[in-house]
DNA sequence: CACCTTTTTAGAATCATTATAAACTGCGTC
DNA sequence: GACGCAGTTTATAATGATTCTAAAAAGGTG
């Protein structure tokens, strides 16, 4: 299995659950975002064995804390995360309700102007709302 | 009362509740951030009588479809709003969870290249996080 | 004032997320 | 392989923000 070594290194056993979850959120071509309840419903279509909602809660924030996951700053009534850790922003559908990769080549630099004493900043994440 | 007219002339009949909460928010020198809990406090201080959080959720998603508030997105268990409607971005530190506001001067001009097909751009929002 | 619509209200309902505490498991040691 | 223990999983309960409900109250017009 090639996750078992990625979660060791993170210093996460890797027990049967994650490694399915790893299975359902990272061996697919494209990158995805999701919800929580929408992963529940993927993992419980890929694989037979039933794994518990607070298995999935823990594991994704293990993953995100890890730096494996992202989660998607948005207000919606559950949280986004993406499988696409690389420097990107969204557009969001409102309409649709569905969030649209933009590359960092579709933003173009962003150049932060006002400094905060002792305080670095640790990402610059933009989000597109999208209209008819 | 300078806001009646306000309220009318968005179709919202100024009701007792109404105007102060319009007090509440735009009476102040400077604008500021708030999430329906602080504005409950805030209202809870500031007035005798009480208005009922119910009516407090009525007013605010009121005033935010006219534009008089706008939400701010970001990733957290309550959604904050701004009294702030100019054109803007947020830092938000995340050690103390506070929101700081980025004028557009501070963050220069963003230049969003690529196009969806029947969709137009409604707003962009940069959320910048700061850590220590 | 009368009437009708909008608004307010208390309380219940909803729903995502987190906490709990017991059972289980990976894994190093013997 | 058995043992022991910390790290995990699990079902379930708890939490907490937000929304719903339906009845009472209040604007606004004639």
């Amino acid at each position: 299995m090639k996750y078992i070594e990625k979660l060791r290194n993170s210093g996460l056993r890797p027990t049967k659950q994650r490694l399915k979850i790893c299975e359902v959120l990272f061996n697919s071509e494209k990158t995805f975002h999701f919800t929580i309840n929408e992963l529940d419903k993927k993992i419980k279509k890929q694989i037979s064995d039933k794994i518990s909602l607070a298995t999935i809660y823990n594991t994704v924030h293990a993953f995100e804390k890890k730096g494996y996951l992202k989660q998607i700053p948005i207000n919606s009534n559950q949280t986004y995360f993406d499988t696409n850790i690389s420097d990107h922003h969204h557009f969001y559908d409102l309409k649709e309700e569905k969030l649209i990769d933009l590359e960092n080549a579709d933003v173009g630099p962003i150049n932060i102007l006002k400094k905060i004493n002792g305080k670095k900043i640790k990402s610059v994440e933009v989000l597109v709302k999208l209209e008819d």
